[in-house]
DNA sequence: TTTT
DNA sequence: TTTT
């Protein structure tokens, strides 16, 4: 019945995120995120990077755009969804990515002039711009659309 | 700076939830949970249990009523916060709580006719009870009145 | 820079684990784990499943073998991976997996009679079958093998 | 039965470990961590400190010796713990600390000048000094001692 | 005070 | 392909 399906990352942004709308007034970053990891491989120091493909949804994805860059690091929380597309040879291919419910910018001190810590939010129906910093404590509408990427 | 405090969770219920009713209609539920480990001490089998102090606010807190019993096997998601008290003494103390975000029913079959994964949402202004099923992706107000405790 | 990559999964297996081994007694586990999440569609109750692979490496595969079944709700902790192997046609394809540290058996009472809390050690070079209960605290050397698969 | 007691931090060191040795050669490291949120109150943007008692043991407790320094911004993970112990006027208190379980540095570039990701390892009985680079990877004894702090 |  |  229920589960769950988390994970947890931190690492740096490899590119800006690729912002697109959708119909419906829909905002969707992505882009990709990679997490080093050092280890020793027969006495020499070995640095083995993985790539994450990360998703980002409305709300979110608008934080992202004023706050993400290419080398931020940040903290991103999320649920693995693997999806099926066709090629264009017409070949039915998979793509995992992480579907991000928040994300805290981490890292160097000139980050924190605006620090970011943004939430996607599966209930609100719309964000209150009324009181200030937007960034923070950031809410949006979740739902169906997850499906239309 | 912004920072990541998170806490996950799975244990049984060593009591049933505490329901308390605060001013201006807040419901705070607070309850035991233990979390088991098992290891080998000398080559026996021991096992080891934590107890940690669980409290949900709101909306999270009024599901919790209905759906968390003591003996129940849940998954909690949430954020450590310790606070500081006077006893009868006067003496200042300090107790340390698990604040939970979210928690999902596991567990036994029994457990499933009433299957629930709950949110405490800090955005939403009102639980939208309107399209039933209202312990499922379940949303409340959180905020300042996390203090009031 | 080291970077975090993290999976926290609560899910069913979908089918018995496939045991493979590999030269120099390595052991491999892998099978497809689901974790449904349950939401609100137009005021239906709909249910959403996610399948991801999970892989087991050494003395965490061979608990694996011995505990895991299909059917089974089970926690598992790991990290992502995404690797890339070429298709039948030669058409360069990528899959992600989840690489799993270590597991734990939730659920049902008739699971625990057999509890097992198993860890995929990078460290120990070698199992302590001495003080019984092999299949607690389990520990087992990782590392490079992992890019065998 | 087994469950699963997990902690997850970011935040920056508020002093430098304090390094204790007990009987048997057995290192324990500890310190506060402060992880902090900002969040809009009244309009007000408003930052909420909440302070951690770290616990690292062993050859975790050593790594942290050479690495970890008051402001230092790390990542955290590791179990709660709530133990007992008496005042001075024999009253029973009682305290919640996070034992670590393994870390990362994170943050400015400087700090990576020495990068480290280091492991509580429950399982190997010697850190393998060996193959350099000690402070990666790092591996230690655990056990029952974790009770004599 | 849970669970096995 | 799991579970409820």
């Amino acid at each position: 019945m229920s589960g769950i399906n988390k994970v947890i990352l931190v690492g740096h942004l490899g590119k800006d995120p690729e912002i697109r709308h959708l119909e419906g007034n829909v905002t969707v970053a992505s882009f990709p995120l990679a997490t080093s990891e050092m280890y020793n491989k027969d006495g020499r120091r070995v640095e083995q990077t993985e790539w994450h493909n990360i998703v980002m949804w409305r709300g979110l994805a608008e934080v992202a755009a004023k706050y993400l860059f290419k080398g931020k690091l940040v903290y991103v929380e999320g649920k693995l969804r693997t999806r099926t597309y066709e090629d264009k040879g017409g070949v039915r291919r998979y793509t995992t990515e992480v579907v991000a419910d928040n994300f805290t910018l981490l890292g160097r001190k000139s980050d924190f002039e605006n620090p970011v810590n943004a939430t996607d939010d599966p209930a609100a129906k719309k964000v209150d711009d009324a009181n200030s910093e937007p960034e923070v404590d950031f809410k949006e509408n979740d739902g169906e659309e997850d499906s239309l990427f």
